[in-house]
DNA sequence: GACTCAATTATGTCTATACATAAAGTTATT
DNA sequence: AATAACTTTATGTATAGACATAATTGAGTC
């Protein structure tokens, strides 16, 4: 037999896509599996473990695994660290600050990171370009006692993208992608008419203990795409 | 002792953010830190392998575990099905459908499918609705021979995009986002203003066999995002 | 029928051991 | 020096066996 757990999760996922094993049925127990297909357990197991991470499989104990309904497919995006994003189109990257201040945070965006009132916080604006072309327009909030040394760091020399990333490594967060018209600022600092379309991009990072770190709205250049890998 | 990859998986997530594994240095090995926490080297397997499959670590035979540099965190969207994604916000869902036929696919969209000139194509255009509001516009391209049945389904009952994930699970393909104006059609179908800010997603959708399923473009209406987590 | 409690069962995990494999390091050869 | 061949080493994977755990099933009770 000689079967390895890659062996029989491509076998596994083919009998899924060809049916055998249908939608919202259950398939055979591990055990079983095993002695069909002339393995252990624990083989079985690494296999059909890997196709439930991945959607395929739904899996309860005693219940037995079945099929997922609607395989909930999940869209991957590696989180853009945008020196990377740039340099990965042969392009050369460089950044600007346009303004650094210790300005006080405007309520709502300090409720919806459970922030209190007199919580240190500082905001960054800066410009990213791609060959001298504007790429991206980032406004960042950063929580200072979620990030120390922030506050001195060069930011001329390390942006503040990759400084965050480097020294407060997060969590968890959310990221939200949503379409907005160029305003004056952005049209201005982005090269582009006022009213254009543009990608928007909001992302909250909270370090290891539910505290805040940042807050960052970027806006990309007109006709940005996001490609996420299924 | 009594540990379990779990307990692992957390301590050294831990010393991976207090730095007390540095960014880019090497880490013990399985079989040094399987003798600290009193474990059997596989379960200190376990737990690093997830750890590195989530971006934390980089692990290669004989050159042993170190710490990512910036770690390459992974945000994951769960493919979003309209019909539960206005169910779940408490909203009835509907949709209509605007156009159907077999047309000619334009070349560049075929080429870039990778379609030969004769393959049999249909196109649909579907409205989406969240309590009778329009919610996205959708523009279809099916391959027929990649998605048997699908001329004759009755679309009406069941939405394409329902249909699809239920009759031809696809194994790969790609999401691309980006924002874009609305044009007269856009506008009139989700009643905003022509040249409105619209977030527009573009999704291609391959079978088992690298042969292309499907081509998608979607409209979303005005303010709407898509949230990714971290 | 509705409820409680125990038996059953499929998955989840741990162990010890063994061998496979990739890649780095070392030595021998040209 | 460059190259080839061997050794070493850390991770990758397979195995049999054991016990843990969650959840269903079924028996017994009210």
């Amino acid at each position: 037999m000689a079967q390895s757990w890659q062996d029989i999760h491509k076998e596994a996922l083919r009998r899924i896509h060809s049916r055998e094993w249908a939608p919202d049925t259950l398939i055979p127990n591990e055990a079983d599996l095993a002695e069909e297909f002339g393995c252990s357990r624990a083989t079985v197991n690494r296999a059909l473990r890997a196709l439930a991470e991945a959607g395929w499989l739904e899996r309860r104990r005693k219940a037995g695994t079945r099929v997922a309904r609607a395989p909930q497919r999940r869209a991957q995006l590696a989180i853009p660290l945008l020196r990377e994003e740039i340099e990965a189109r042969g392009q050369r990257f460089a950044h600007r600050i346009l303004s650094r201040s210790r300005s006080k945070m405007p309520s709502p965006l300090r409720a919806a990171l459970g922030l209190s009132d007199d919580a240190p916080v500082e905001r960054v604006q800066t410009l990213y370009l791609a060959d001298g072309h504007p790429f991206a327009l980032e406004d960042r909030w950063v929580h200072l006692s979620a990030a120390p040394g922030f506050e001195t760091a060069e930011l001329e020399k390390t942006s503040p993208n990759e400084w965050l990333v480097q020294h407060a490594p997060f969590s968890h967060g959310t990221l939200d992608y949503s379409a907005a018209p160029a305003g004056d600022f952005e049209a201005e600092q982005l090269g582009c008419a006022p009213g254009t379309a543009l990608l928007c991009m909001q992302r909250s990072t909270f370090g290891p203990g539910d505290h805040a770190a940042t807050l960052v709205t970027t806006h990309f250049a007109p006709n940005h795409r996001v490609r996420l890998e299924i």
